[in-house]
DNA sequence: CTATCTGTTCTGAC
DNA sequence: TGTCAGAACAGATA
């Protein structure tokens, strides 16, 4: 669910409500979920966040930092007093902590952070802040569209690789950030059939994806995320993305360009939900 | 009730 | 090394 759009306007949202904000207690109800000692985050004052790919890190004053993966159904809530008074939130969050709540930081002016997951393949991670580089899953992250990758380095990875193009944007080791929604839709916008092998496009096709790749995810930050289900920003609230899908989620609706004809096919690639036209994309 | 679906990543098999 | 199925888990939907 999360995605680097998402990521990226939670990451915002914490700078926003919890830099500046020093940690008080940490309430660990679900194990599983953090590994490290969490208790080595007391005392440290949140001094920074950043994200890398759909990681987020929370960097503190006493040289500790926590490495949050959302996965599919994670959450971070923040309630406290920044938090605006009119806001619009799920009816399961307005109680908090709630049965999927699995981790709770309290901050010493009594705000709180509270990590929620439905489905628990979300995590934790207590470590120093200089080894954040240098936890493998950071390391293997390969660059980052928006940010360290020019369309050069993009037609060089497409070569290199004779696998469906689709499932090599979702490949963080390739390309960090990109997951199932935006992947959909950025081929949709490239007018690129998914299952194509990344090494057979050619060099106009390369430059519209790389293009459409920036496109969809500045869309997706725009709307303010993809909430199609579990995606809820800092303060509890859905985006508006999933309303601007054209092919997502969209499995026998008429194609969104204008004069196509055409019907939203839906496959299954890698064992992800695919969807394409078949008219528009090649 | 059962079967199948779900946006991520890791592991193990080939 | 590259690629893929299955697992981790809980709930929604058909």
């Amino acid at each position: 669910m999360p995605e680097l759009p998402e990521v990226e306007l939670l990451k915002r949202g914490l700078t926003k409500y919890i830099v500046g904000l020093a940690i008080a207690g940490v309430d660990v109800r679900t194990p599983k979920i953090v590994s490290g000692d969490p208790l080595r985050v007391i005392g440290g004052r949140v001094v920074g966040i950043r994200r890398f790919g759909k990681m987020l890190s929370l960097d503190l004053s006493n040289g500790h930092s926590i490495a949050v993966h959302l996965k599919m159904t994670g959450r971070l809530i923040y309630r406290g007093k920044k938090q605006p008074k009119k806001i619009e939130v799920d009816p399961n969050l307005l109680e908090l902590p709630s049965k999927h709540t699995h981790v709770i930081f309290s901050f010493r002016n009594g705000d709180k952070l509270y990590y929620n997951d439905l489905r628990k393949f979300g995590w934790i991670m207590v470590i120093p802040t200089s080894e954040v580089k240098t936890l493998p899953f950071v390391s293997k992250l390969g660059p980052e569209p928006l940010r360290d990758l020019d369309v050069r380095g993009f037609h060089e990875i497409l070569m290199k690789y004779s696998r469906p193009v689709k499932t090599l944007l979702m490949d963080q080791e390739r390309i960090s950030g990109v997951g199932n929604i935006y992947a959909n839709e950025a081929l949709f916008c490239a007018g690129v059939a998914p299952h194509r092998k990344s090494n057979t496009l050619d060099k106009a096709s390369i430059r519209k994806l790389y293009h459409c790749i920036l496109k969809v995810l500045r869309n997706g930050m725009k709307y303010g995320g993809s909430s199609t289900d579990a995606f809820r920003d800092v303060l509890g609230q859905r985006g508006g993305y999933q309303e601007h899908h054209l092919v997502y989620d969209r499995e026998g609706q008429s194609c969104a360009r204008r004069g196509c004809a055409g019907i939203v096919q839906k496959v299954k690639m890698g064992g992800r939900g695919t969807y394409f036209c078949h008219n528009c994309q090649k």
